[in-house]
DNA sequence: TAGATTGTTAATCGATTAACAATC
DNA sequence: TAGATTGTTAATCGATTAACAATC
């Protein structure tokens, strides 16, 4: 009932940011909020805002406004916060291990659940409050423990083949920060991380910048 | 002269992405590729590819295609890479630690000269290559060696308060790991990297999915 | 020259913004 | 009831795709 048509990934790359601001307004203890004044505090339209909430159907009130509690749940639960997520780490080098060790995820319930390296010397080493297993075990683990998403940290070689393996089992979705595209089945959702990407356009910013002051003149 | 007009954000998002697939081709040795050919392989448009292309003035031939190394160093000079860009660390604990050691980025040409972090057991600790430094010698040492780009990798409190200490420094970039939205002068541009946003995404796509199993029958 | 493929203009599609009637 | 503000329809804007003339 909740969802019908498909909603469209501008509007789902925006939710998080609505849940942080509602987030900031409880802790204020702010009770209601219009469309106009969390659009000035974000910086977006007021109709868009309209707009975004009404894909899911109305959470507001004609008059008031919306209840800031209210709307603050009820994104979280269109964005599955009110669900734990299971977890497994793929790859333990420095970046996946503080993926690990961050407690802002588990907080939100994603939980590791295991960590998997090919280097025997890394095997048996604990990070955050897991182990890390050889990689020979981890399609039976996703499959016994029925784990939700592969976080991959991997180099971009063994990425491929990783996402091969994941293809075959229970895993509902890969948390990608390997520097490839995957090939996997439709029903295996893929989120990219590319960090060297995002660094990349920090770097076009600077360039074009510099373009704008040596032509200005 | 290179570029007059705005360029949409869209398109240098995809730039990036084909920069990272040219490099493939080069590697493969292959020496030009059409339009065509390359959609194929990206699963884009091959409209797109031109079109975004031609944001910058046309770098095929018509009955050739593009010349794939001269294509790659252009859309390389595009987003700077040719150039090397100076970085500071702030906040060296886990995430910002792995990102000092990650070599990619130095590969590219974006080097860390320094890292700072408030706490003092960590300060004169050594992270890939530099040493950690207090924070109070922060603004000199980004004045005095020029650095281009700060990454942010402090919590979400402290982030504010370093924005603003940022904004007195002849920084041009804010990498931005922190969960909030940055308050900083025009001049200096911002790239967000929100790790909770991407995996809230992520729990939105799973969810999404069991809606779709569960209205099917 | 004929074939291929670009650069570019025109058509379509989707997302954002504006406007306003519905209603608390 | 009058005022406020939503939900929603209509208008605008921008981005993507299609088509084709230019040209290598």
């Amino acid at each position: 009932m909740l969802e019908e048509k498909e909603i469209s990934q501008a509007v789902i790359s925006r939710l998080p940011r609505y849940y942080r601001y509602l987030q900031d307004l409880i802790e204020e203890g702010t009770e209601r909020i219009s469309s106009r004044e969390l659009s000035s505090r974000m910086h977006v339209t007021a109709s868009q805002i309209r707009q975004d909430f009404n894909n899911f159907g109305g959470f507001g009130q004609q008059g008031y406004g919306y209840n800031v509690q209210y709307l603050h749940d009820e994104i979280g639960q269109i964005l599955g916060l009110d669900q734990e997520h299971s977890m497994v780490l793929i790859g333990a080098g420095n970046l996946g291990q503080a993926l690990v060790g961050y407690m802002n995820f588990k907080r939100r319930g994603f939980v590791f659940k295991a960590a998997f390296d090919c280097k025997p010397e890394l095997v048996g080493k604990k990070v955050g409050q897991v182990v890390i297993r050889p990689m020979s075990e981890l399609t039976t683990l996703i499959d016994r423990e029925k784990i939700e998403i592969a976080v991959l940290t991997v180099p971009k070689g063994a990425a491929v083949e990783i996402a091969n393996q994941l293809s075959g089992t229970c895993i509902r979705a890969i948390w990608n920060f390997a520097h490839v595209d995957l090939p996997v089945p439709e029903r295996i959702q893929v989120e990219n991380v590319h960090l060297s990407d995002s660094l990349m356009k920090l770097s076009y910013q600077i360039r074009s910048d510099d373009m704008n002051e040596s032509t200005k003149q």
